[in-house]
DNA sequence: AACTATTTATAAAA
DNA sequence: TTTTTATAAATAGTT
């Protein structure tokens, strides 16, 4: 409605820009006081320019905040929501979660297991045992690759330094961890375990908080059991 | 635009009512959209039917909830920045009227006279001359009382304790602020001269602030001169 | 919901 | 900015 037809596109021009800004503004507020009027509506239309100035309209019969208060009533929605409001929202997800993930590791702990079906029992029996086979794989693997670094290190000495060494080395191998070929690998085992899944990732990490703040639960005891089961 | 035109009042028949709300609605919805396109603005437009039924459009680069934040930030600035205006414009005023009673007790002090008619010197005259009269008669009066005052204590005492208790008084008269018996009503003076009129009402609480933070310009001696005045 | 005859808004120009 | 004016858009009354 104009000397010409135009797109409704962002007017490139600043100057333009300014013109039809402050020309629609205007009439936007002139038809939301005649809707006011013809139709005994409230309204309450706050405008905001892209050079930050702010222009409003309110029907005489309310206030902004009498429109915006019901609004949210109407609404119901967490618009107006604090941040301590929806912290402790956050807060209380995060506990739920962190209950289904003990509960879910006492399961695989052999207990509280009332809840499951025989197919669900049967599929983490399954989980479990297969679990367990890598487990037992993984086990194997790190004894005999500490087994063979041992013999080369010791074929290395002997070589080196002749049979005068045996002593030392006894020595040497009874102060060393037994485990320390397995730790050794340990934080590539996990990131790939953590990487296998949403839950288990969950899982991973709830572990790892545990173990930080040095949880003193059913978990922590878990934890030691999944050690257990890893060295069996 | 139109088949007719239509005075902007309140459409009687609720039919029509309803439907022109719905179609301007629309109409100021579809233009609030453009306007956020074309001009790159922010638009929160929140309307309420008389039959309590809720529209909103908001401006897709932002929320209504961010909006009325703004809006409530601009507000509270603008609040301030007219308070802030308004201290700005009472401190000017009082420091007008702070001029013109430094002008006059210049006046009153003799100086400055200047931009005085005959008449207004003539009756300037008359006031000092009345003014100094009653001063003068407080001034009696008070000594009076206190010489009446003196006396009586003498005979109590003397009554009471006999002349060997004269060497005491002495001490105490001496010790004793001799404008003690004036300053005594004092604050009842100036509350009486206070509710006179507007102008001296000023002047007096004019006074007392620049003695509460001691003051040290011309009135300062102004100060001085009209205590002289009172106890000349 | 559509359809127009009109009124109103406004784009471009001044 | 504001005004002007030719034209596009919105809409009141009607179907």
């Amino acid at each position: 409605m104009g000397r010409g037809k135009i797109e409704i596109k962002l007017i490139e021009n600043q100057t333009n820009r300014q013109v039809t800004y402050s020309k629609r503004r205007n009439g936007i507020f002139k038809k939301a006081q005649e809707l006011t009027v013809l139709c005994d509506a409230k309204v309450s239309l706050i405008m905001l320019s892209n050079t930050n100035k702010m222009h409003e309209y309110i029907s005489p019969t309310t206030t902004t905040k009498s429109m915006y208060d019901d609004y949210q009533k109407t609404m119901g929605i967490d618009l107006w929501r604090t941040h301590e409001e929806s912290m402790k929202d956050t807060l209380w997800k995060l506990k739920e979660i962190n209950n289904k993930l003990r509960r879910e590791i006492r399961q695989r702990l052999g207990h509280d297991l009332n809840g499951l079906s025989f197919d669900e029992l049967a599929s983490l029996d399954d989980e479990m045992q297969s679990s367990l086979d890598a487990i037992r794989q993984r086990k194997y693997h790190v004894i005999k690759t500490q087994t063979e670094t041992t013999k080369k290190k010791v074929k290395n000495l002997e070589q080196r330094r002749g049979n005068m060494l045996h002593g030392y080395f006894d020595q040497e191998a009874a102060g060393e961890d037994p485990q320390y070929g397995y730790e050794d690998n340990e934080g590539d085992y996990e990131s790939a375990l953590a990487l296998s899944n949403g839950a288990n990732n969950l899982y991973t990490f709830h572990l790892h908080h545990r173990n930080l703040h040095h949880g003193g639960s059913s978990l922590g005891s878990s934890i030691t059991h999944l050690h257990d089961l890893r060295l069996a």
